[in-house]
DNA sequence: CCGAGTCGTTCCATTAAATGGAACTCGAGT
DNA sequence: ACTCGAGTTCCATTTAATGGAACGACTCGG
């Protein structure tokens, strides 16, 4: 099934920062003979997985693809249950917040919740961060026993911090950043899990450093876990520890 | 290129009701032989088009196609632009909003923004929706020219009707519903298009009919058209009519 | 503990589709 | 008119998809 991991592929370029795609754009990222990838974009705008932008050679995902990531929430009964915790949080404290799940070393948002603040962050549901940099990927990793995040992380730099940063995550039972992955931007983060499906996402909340105090942010890291803890209990995930503030 | 067929058609399954998929419901649905069906679920899976949920049989899209979503939102400046203006009208008016697109004769969301009142509408992001059955897609119905219109609701029953309704809409500059998808929900709309990539986009406003009076109505119209006004002439949409009410 | 039923995977010969080099088309820019 | 880059089409070869049938795993009711 050649054709498939090919689609796949073309499909992954779309990632990190390629709004759009030609058919040379495949052939040089994916070193593809030419007569392929035009025969491969053709195949997949045929079948909506693809659809060029207005007439010209350019292509983005197509409208199959759009309703794909709605099914994935609707899928999971976590993902519904921690969004309505987010949602509610947000509304709130007007902070953006979001859910996200890990895929290896990086995490991605699979369900925002743009904050009502006027100086508020605005939420990058779709764009993967490497989970050893970012709040909501420790609180992730954090539910890995520490052999499995060795073995994730063999041969990495950080290592070594990455460990001591995840051991304080698991002894708190959330996950802190202040101005990590943006400047002026902290977030908070807490993870829960369902047993049965061994899914795990996690709970974040993203908010401008100048606006939030330590107390604020307890506050609210508190409002994240009378949620999650529920959740927790509902589905029997027996890992989860209740934040320490 | 038939994998990507019956790949596309896979995928497609998940668009209605059904959050996951075996191997026995792709038969089902598709009336493919089960070998086929078996080698065709493990080959998406190895491309993470798909994943199983937890170690069950059942099927559910892969995290290779959360981004994808988000990937047609970058692409589109349009999208971008209507996005920042529904998202302003949702803050300020405490009520859902939301960004569509149509395909055919249905349209789907492609951005939503929760509403933050007690009582808000619970967005429906990923699930299609006839076109001539909702406000959102009338606005864009309304965009077409009268005969294709014709043409793409030729023989259907409720062509009269629509034809009528369209022309309201084109008239009024906003297609309007009151409790028609969902009881005790209203729902505002006005499209814009970006003429350069003939793309058309839905700025949607939905709310619980109870708590809107015609005013405050007319006050959210007013807020949506004013951005969906400067999107139109920054892009040069000349179809676009300015709302009367 | 057995047998019927359901579900998923694997095997294998047949058939159909993907592959890639080269030739061809189309526009844009000297 | 010529060239350059991008995209498509052609064709013989190779490779992969197909579907019937057999096989393994599991569940339910007796």
């Amino acid at each position: 099934m050649s054709v498939l991991n090919n689609a796949a592929d073309v499909l992954r370029c779309f990632g990190k920062d390629c709004p759009d795609l030609t058919v040379s754009d495949v052939v040089r990222l994916l070193g593809m003979p030419k007569a392929n990838a035009s025969r491969l974009l053709k195949a997949m705008r045929e079948a909506n997985m693809l659809e060029t932008i207005g007439d010209s050679h350019r292509h983005r995902p197509g409208r199959l693809m759009l309703d794909l990531a709605a099914a994935y929430r609707r899928s999971s009964l976590l993902i519904g249950r921690a969004s309505e915790v987010v949602a509610e949080a947000s509304a709130i404290y007007g902070h953006t917040g979001y859910i996200s799940v890990r895929d290896g070393k990086e995490v991605t948002a699979v369900a925002d919740f743009q904050g009502t603040n006027a100086l508020r962050v605005v939420s990058n549901i779709g764009r993967r961060l490497p989970a050893h940099l970012s709040a909501t990927g420790r609180s992730l990793l954090a539910r890995l026993g520490e052999e499995a995040v060795h073995a994730l992380y063999a041969g990495h730099g950080a290592l070594a911090d990455l460990t001591e940063e995840l051991s304080k995550v698991r002894h708190q039972g959330f996950a802190y950043s202040s101005q990590e992955a943006t400047p002026g931007v902290d977030a908070i983060a807490i993870s829960i899990a369902d047993p049965r499906t061994d899914e795990a996402v996690s709970l974040c909340i993203v908010y401008p450093h100048a606006l939030v105090d330590i107390k604020g942010r307890d506050e609210m890291i508190a409002a994240l876990a009378k949620g999650a803890a529920r959740i927790a209990e509902d589905l029997g995930d027996s890992a989860f520890v209740a934040p320490r503030i």
